[in-house]
Order: C-alpha cells, then sequence, then structure tokens
DNA sequence: CAGGTTCCATACAGGGCTGTATGGCGGCAT
DNA sequence: ATGCCGCCATACAGCCCTGTATGGAACCTG
C-alpha cells in the first residue's frame, strides 16, 4: 500500500528540460528517472541485481546520490521500475508482433524464429532477459514479471502451431520446444559456430512442423 | 601460478578427526574445506554468488571468519573450489553414464531424457546448475568450466544420435535441440503442470527421433 | 525582487564485509 | 612435562553501501 514516492513531488518527468549552471564547465540537464533506469539496467546486464547500487549509478551518471534520492523513494523503488520498465516493453513487442501478423503461420514462424538472429537490438534484449531470468531465480517481483513473459510467448506460438493445425496439445508442447530452442540459443550462444547456429536454426524451423508418424 | 593456498600448512582435510573441548557444551569436530564449500554452495544456489559471503558462512557453521581464513586464502580461493567441486562432479556423472551405457541408444535416449525427472538429487543439481549458469554471466572461470560442461554432454548426445544413424550433421543438430528442451525443461519449470511435462517429455523423445522428410 | 519550487550537493549515522595480526586452547610427539 | 602444531577466536583497520537531514544554486512565479 506504502507509496513508491519520495517524499515531496517526484515527477516522472521535469515538465521541461531546462538547462542547468550549478556546474559552469559541464552544462547538463537534469536526470529523469529513465536515466536511472537505464543506468540500472546496463548494470543489471553485465554485473547482475546485487551490483545496482545507488552509488555507483550516481558516479556514472556524474551526480551524487542526492539527485537519486530525489526521483526515487530508495533503491528498491529503482529495481521495481526497472522490471516494470521491461516488462512493459516486453509485452509491447510481443502485441507489435501479434498485430503484424502475417497471415500465413508458416510465415509467422519465420518471424520468430528469425529474431535471435537479428541485429544488435535483439542481441541486447536477450542479454537484459538473461539478467532478469538470473535476478528471477530469487526475487519474487522479477519470477512473476517473467513467468508472464514467458507465458504470453510460449502462448503466441502456440497460437502458430494451431494455425499450422495441430491440435492444442500438440500445438502447446510444440510451442514448448520452439521456445526452449529460443531460450538456448541466447543461452548457449557460446555452443557451435556461426554456420552452425545457422543450421540449426533451419533445422528446427523444419522439425518443430513435421508431423510424429505414429 | 600463485599457490592458492593459506599462509602456513592448510590441508585438504584433517589427518583424523578428533574431538574439541574448545567450548565444553558443543563438542564440535574441525571443520573440512568440503564443509564451507557445501554451505558457500547452499547459498550460491537460493541467494546468487554475490552473497556468498565468508562471515555469513561463518555465522552458519557456528564459527568465526578466523577459521575460514586458516583453511582458504581468501574468498576467491573458496568461490574457485565451488566452482572446481561442481565441475569435477559434473564430469564424474558424465563418465559414470558412460561407461554404464546401454547397447541400445534408444534406451540411452530415454535414460538421459529422464534424468530432470528423477529424484530430489537431479533437481538439486539442476539448481546448482542454474545458479552457476547465472554466476558465469559475469565470471570467466564459472563460464569457461560451464561451456565445457554444455560441450560435453551435447557431445555425449551427440553420439546417441549418431548411433541411431543419422549424419554427423545432423546428429549435432539434434543433440542441441534435446540439449535445449533439457536446460529449458529446468529453467522455465514453472511453465506448465507437471502432466504437462511429463506429455512434453515424451513428445520430446519422439521428436528427435523422427526424419525428416525432405 | 521576494518567495517558492526543482534538482542536486554535502554531511552524518550506521551497518556489512574483507583481510590481517595476534592470541589461545587442546592434542600430540619427543 | 615441554614444546610444537592444528584450529579457531578476537581485535583492528579499512572500504563500501544505505538512507536521511539539511543546505544551496538555478529557475520560475507573482
Amino acid at each position: 500500500m506504502s507509496a513508491t514516492a519520495p517524499r515531496t513531488t517526484p515527477r516522472t518527468a521535469p515538465l521541461r528540460p531546462r538547462r542547468r549552471n550549478a556546474t559552469p564547465d559541464t552544462g547538463r540537464l537534469p536526470l529523469t528517472p529513465q536515466a536511472w533506469i537505464d543506468a540500472a539496467t546496463e548494470v543489471l546486464v553485465d554485473q547482475g541485481i546485487d551490483h545496482v547500487r545507488v552509488d555507483v549509478l550516481a558516479g556514472e551518471l556524474n551526480v551524487t546520490r542526492g539527485s537519486f534520492y530525489w526521483h526515487f523513494r530508495d533503491r528498491e523503488d529503482l529495481l521495481r521500475r526497472v522490471l516494470q520498465a521491461w516488462s512493459e516493453r516486453s509485452t509491447e513487442q510481443l502485441t507489435k508482433r501479434l498485430e503484424s501478423a502475417r497471415s500465413d503461420p508458416r510465415e509467422q514462424l519465420r518471424d520468430v524464429m528469425s529474431l535471435p538472429f537479428r541485429g544488435r537490438a535483439a542481441v541486447r534484449a536477450a542479454r537484459i532477459e538473461l539478467a532478469i531470468r538470473a535476478w528471477a531465480r530469487r526475487d519474487e517481483m522479477a519470477r512473476q514479471a517473467l513467468d508472464e513473459s514467458d507465458a504470453s510467448r510460449i502462448g503466441y506460438h502456440r497460437e502458430i502451431f494451431s494455425a499450422l493445425g495441430f491440435t492444442p496439445d500438440e500445438a502447446a508442447m510444440r510451442a514448448f520446444v520452439l521456445y526452449s530452442w529460443e531460450v538456448a540459443e541466447s543461452l548457449l550462444h557460446r555452443q557451435g559456430s556461426a554456420a552452425q547456429r545457422q543450421a540449426r536454426r533451419e533445422f528446427v524451423e523444419k522439425l518443430v512442423q513435421q508431423r510424429l508418424k505414429r
């Protein structure tokens, strides 16, 4: 029930960014909460959640902790908003994918499977997700967000396989297998060469569409 | 090539365990390094590597840090030996599996796939592995040990599929798919019911043996 | 230009953790 | 018994981190 806000009036973003002349040499803009969240996400990715510390972020943003405690209630507040930002971005990505879905499920499958291979943004997103997955091992809040994200994506995969003509049960199982491959491809990305990974991808694409002979 | 040993003569284990009367009420045995390693592994699993701290472990073992720094050079030394213990145990498990391998590759496949479903020891081993996988995200030493373990197991899987008559390339890809499923089954163990997981397992067992029609 | 607000700096109090130095107790061998 | 050694306790110095209290500069408002 407690408000997550600092004591006075912390706004989500300054009404209008303006120049600061506090330090004459470096005229800097006031920090947005998002700047803190971005910095925290950065540290989360390459150091883990335990290394996301207020004073470290402050040093990286070239301010003191006084700034932080104006924007955020405490460290826990920051972590919650880091997770929330990721969570929103994650579902947003999925809905975007749902909206721009091709009518051909085979196309949708190709689209989903090409995701781990597309550009730096996807790689970075994957790294963030792995960091959150590590975080979720011992944080209930993170675990919950991650479980929902996993469930949503697996659900999307399931619909693809349903559209491909599989029974609901089998679609669910194939969806899990495909999602397993996706997760593993980012988790075990050091196994095999780029060419092998590419071959694996094409192989999996065929395999998951293959009907079982009884 | 610095020795990882404490200053005087730290033995791997006491020559002979003996009773202590230092504290009259609790006659306790001297601690082995293994006791520290076990305690550290425990914390690693449910708290993460950053929470593996000397004084916390000391409190859990009802001794002071003086004991620790007799057995270990420093915290880094402990972490190294935690990893080493896991690594040795991991390869040991694999060689044992290789030795007692059934002649029928179909049996071997069933054996491997039943692993995530067998008993508490397997579940605990899986949890340790996930903890190390999280650790490996930002520790070179852990990453190296994990990569080797992954490669070894995938290699074992590959041989199974080779024995099943697949070409080397295809065996490698199927091995990766199967290993992906195994990792995901422990990583995403909150997705789906026990019955669904069981169904998934049987489904995957058939799927990975299914030949692709061209 | 007086006063309020925004945003950050500084200072304080407190706790956690590391590594080292040193002391001490019990068991063992000479 | 004496003295050494294994094993641990205690004390010290130092660093890192949190949260809060308070001050202060820049900006806006009237």
